[in-house]
DNA sequence: ATGGTTGGTCGCCAA
């Protein structure tokens, strides 16, 4: 099975680039984070043409996210109990062939310190008791997203400078070492040590053509997971494609193959 | 440190 997931930024400017991708990978499943749409505003009918199967959680202005899939999911849950900011629409988990799927848009934080980070923080934590709790089940579990959190020095185009700042800060790494505790691990670290791999690249100063990025976008999984995941990618291309007629997001999808029976 | 681009929405906030 394959599980794509997407920072699509807007899926209603965004959305024949999200036909796009359905068409050339042929997913199972579509996670997408800032769909930036009401449910009510989502463009469901044109996915349903398509053939697809949409599940959103979204809000006004900011944040949505939304699980998009060839057969519809089971056990759909949108939000997570004790949610410091329930009103943000930032997580919805479903199972697509027996595997439990969280999609999560973390929050970005802005900047060390501020009430934003403060946040990001508090909200981290309850997701890792939502985590805790999704683990009980022995069954294969995914988590993916855009988690805004640099994992460490390979990373990131420019480690030093970004050293202890928003997106790198020891706090920050330390909610994903707590996931990590939990016994997941980072699928696609498992697929490969390299450095200079990345999700995202600012739509500012010309970061993608000189590779100013950032691995930001993460799948992890438990150890059943973890043993089916034959495959993890960036299409860089999706990001790439686009430099002024057809806009990019500034995200590339992270494509994760799972060996489901 | 600022930079400076994009999206939603229409004066800014957020990333």
């Amino acid at each position: 099975m394959k599980v794509i997931s997407w920072n699509v930024n807007s899926i209603r400017t965004r959305l024949e680039r999200v036909l796009g991708v359905l068409e050339r990978h042929q997913p199972d499943l579509l996670c997408l984070q800032e769909t930036k749409v009401t449910d009510e505003d989502f463009p469901h009918t044109a996915l349903a043409n398509a053939g697809w199967h949409a599940h959103v959680h979204g809000q006004k202005t900011y944040n949505g996210v939304a699980m998009i899939s060839r057969e519809p999911l089971e056990e759909v849950v949108c939000n997570f109990d004790d949610n410091p900011v329930p009103e943000e629409a930032r997580i919805i988990r479903a199972t697509c062939q027996g595997v439990r799927v969280l999609n999560a848009y973390v929050i970005n934080g802005k900047e060390v310190g501020c009430d934003k980070y403060v946040r990001k923080l508090a909200w981290l934590d309850a997701l890792t008791q939502t985590m805790k709790a999704e683990l009980a089940e022995p069954r294969p579990t995914v988590m993916l997203g855009d988690f805004n959190i640099v994992t460490d020095d390979r990373d990131i185009y420019d480690a030093d400078g970004w050293r202890g700042k928003i997106l790198c800060s020891d706090e920050e790494r330390a909610r994903l070492q707590s996931f990590l505790s939990l016994g997941m691990v980072d699928l696609h670290r498992e697929q490969t040590s390299e450095a200079g791999i990345f999700t995202w690249w600012d739509y500012r100063g010309g970061a993608f053509p000189r590779n100013m990025g950032m691995r930001i976008d993460l799948a992890l999984g438990n150890p059943s997971a973890a043993g089916i995941c034959t495959d993890v990618g960036v299409d860089r291309d999706e990001r790439k494609k686009g430099d002024w007629e057809a806009k990019p997001s500034d995200h590339a999808p992270l494509v994760v193959v799972l060996k489901t029976s």
